[in-house]
DNA sequence: CATCTAATATCAGGTCCTTGATATGTCAAA
DNA sequence: TTTGACATATCAAGGACCTGATATTAGATG
């Protein structure tokens, strides 16, 4: 039961949206002057890592729709940093792929996001990384439909 | 010195964004059936709590841009849950209040989001919660810039 | 009193995200 | 082989955020 001495509830949906919001901030700042949001850094990174891949796959990657990740890609192949090409065997999927100069900005962009992840692992410490990191994983599944 | 035996850096800028963004959905999805978005949740609130608040205050409350946060208003004023009244010392500010039946969609949704923020609190757990919330916090202020 | 600074509101343009709808391509099963 | 389910891409409209620019008001400072 409950008494007079319980702590008022934690507002835990505030924190994570200051903390995402700060973050989320900071690599926008960090990135602006190479003309890359942080949803293009991400794009660009995740096409360097999985070369060829489909819109739709990347969209589900990003926990985006492929509408929204199809803006995205939009923008980067507009600023040519990216190019889409028609699959081999697929008659429908789109494969993606870096440009030189894609490759040439995520290069840059990495240095400064891993600056950014750096100042929140110090933030964190290291003696905490582990149950803060299994907390924010139960987090997201709790909230996650199955 | 660093060895072979050095754990991998954890990505906390992913969790963060992927604990968010499950919360923000989870939240969106409750409130749809009211005709409410989350951010127009949030305000409907910062509104109720802070009677007569102008838009600038909401935008620093929220962590927006006036711009952004001129736009919620502009809906919720539309939908007839807010209305907007001149500041009577001053000559500039506008005063938002809620309308009888922006208090009632209020109450309607608040009990939804409590529902969301119990199983948030629910995931992290009693015994790590001022931990999680004391380093959510300090990620927020170490991606801060004074 | 005049001016300068800061706060407030707001317009304009752009990015990213959403839901909803639609067309096309693949593949398996009837 | 045709049907039907599913994946993929894409159009359209709308919400929430951003930067940049512009007026207006308040208050402090010369």
């Amino acid at each position: 039961m409950s008494n007079a001495a319980d702590p008022p509830p934690i507002q835990f949906g505030y924190l994570l949206k200051r903390a995402q919001h700060a973050f989320r901030t900071r690599i926008d700042d960090a990135l602006r002057p190479l003309g890359l949001t942080a949803p293009q850094y991400a794009v660009l990174s995740a096409v360097d890592a999985i070369a060829g891949v489909s819109n739709a796959e990347l969209a589900r990657a990003a926990f985006v729709t492929p509408q929204a990740m199809q803006g995205v890609l939009a923008n980067l192949e507009r600023d040519g940093l990216l190019k889409r090409t028609a699959h081999p065997d697929h008659g429908r999927i789109l494969r993606n792929e870096l440009t030189a100069e894609g490759r040439q900005a995520l290069g840059q962009a990495r240095l400064h996001v891993q600056d950014i992840e750096g100042l929140l692992s110090q933030a964190v410490g290291q003696e905490n990384a582990a149950l803060f990191a299994e907390a924010l994983a139960r987090c997201a599944d709790a909230l996650t439909p199955a």
